[in-house]
DNA sequence: CGCAAGATTGAAGTACGTCAATTCCAGTGG
DNA sequence: CCACTGGAATTGACGTACTTCAATCTTGCG
């Protein structure tokens, strides 16, 4: 079932008949593997299909002239990589797997002939992408205006959440499979600074990590500590 | 004509029929102002309508517990606040006139009639908020990675080329209605220490401002300086 | 003229970055 | 089974870009 991920997360907005799914599941066909490190595109690509990314996780980059590697979202799966694709004239930047990664091809052509057919579909892949946007703007709240400490547990709330709900969450820990120096690019502080933060939260007893694994002890001390508010990831179902 | 701010820019993207220009202007009846520091939607509201701004700057803003007012945003004519409302359960932060402002509401459901009619429009406007997307994008590899200097030039640059895109623009210069304190509050830096930057911009010549007007002296030089790519604007018209 | 908001300046503190080791650990080959 | 390796985590010392606080100055405006 290469769409679990996918109709999990989106049933969260509206629930979807067993059709639905089919056509979901039905289109994506091709499915490639990625290693760590490989991009998925690339700055200036304009490929003619959609990514869903069905196991591991990614990370949307820019490079800098100085070399910088911002990360500017997290995908895991049952994100779409690259909706905006299929109207924007070529990708303003890249998408790097940051562990192995599973990933489903869907040609464009599929996507609007989904669309065309469900119009709740159609509104469960729009609220998908807005809630991305707001993801977006939440993360630039955090580096802008939060200290490393709230930067780094922030982020931790919501990666719960979100592999929450797509079913990848083990009660209070997850898998969180980034460096430090990763995790350092997404927050926009150093690598040094990333892992005297990380020393910190386990100081704290905020968190436990272990093997990739990150095990939150009380969230919600943790989204006390980290000023989290859920309200931005939009998870209680569609408007009525 | 309320919408000319508006078609202007969707015509970076795709050229429309007299008649889609002429649905978009129906479909603006009601008009409203709104004095600087006024609210335009409240983070929790669940707004009925769709905002267009006509006249003025506004910003989208959230509080934080400490009282910081981070601006995650500028809206500037011819841009929608909210199509995000359409689908979200409710508004995760607020948006806030920077000046007096001049904003049409549009009903919902004539959004919904347009998309409906003009296959054209209904692309134009879906691309006119991934290209709000990909400045978020941007604005976040900017606060989180590059120097105060660079950040202020980055965005004087931006809204330069997003002025001129909807006839805002003298040339080099624009109207830039902010205080210091505003600028701060965007790019994550002390009302103090933008002043300082400023400054130094001024003191290397690459920019004047006086009366809330800036002038670039050498769009070149202030995009090399500030390592400005234009790409993610997408200005350049439709994919073909 | 007088006021208040905003811009500017100075001095002092700090959260962070940089550089350079050192330690840890999983994987690999012998 | 163990030594070897390279990537990642950790640590220490030091530098600095920024923040904070508190004036002061400027300017539009009633």
């Amino acid at each position: 079932m290469r769409t679990r991920s996918l109709i999990r997360k989106l049933e969260c907005f509206s629930a979807l008949s067993q059709a639905e799914k089919q056509w979901l599941e039905d289109a994506t066909t091709d499915v490639r593997e990625f290693e760590r490190r490989q991009d998925i595109i690339n700055e200036g690509d304009r490929p003619d299909h959609v990514h869903l990314l069905i196991e591991g996780w990614a990370g949307r980059y820019k490079v800098l002239p100085n070399g910088d590697r911002p990360i500017m979202a997290f995908l895991i799966p049952g994100d779409l990589c690259d909706v905006q694709v299929t109207l924007l004239t070529a990708m303003d930047h890249s998408i790097g797997a940051l562990t192995r990664c599973k990933v489903a091809f869907i040609h464009r052509a599929a996507i609007g002939e989904i669309i065309g057919k469900s119009e709740r579909l159609s509104r469960a892949l729009w609220w998908a992408t807005l809630v991305d946007e707001a993801i977006l703007r939440e993360w630039l709240v955090t580096v802008g205006h939060r200290p490393a400490d709230q930067r780094l547990g922030h982020l931790i709330c919501e990666m719960l959440l979100r592999a929450k709900a797509v079913g990848l969450s083990d009660d209070n820990s997850f898998e969180l499979p980034l460096t430090q120096e990763e995790l350092g690019d997404t927050m926009g502080m150093s690598t040094v600074h990333m892992n005297r933060t990380m020393m910190e939260l386990r100081g704290q007893d905020l968190i436990t990590s272990k093997d990739k694994r990150v095990t939150v002890h009380d969230l919600g001390r943790l989204m006390e500590f980290s000023q989290f508010n859920p309200n931005y990831l939009h998870q209680q179902g569609e408007r009525s």
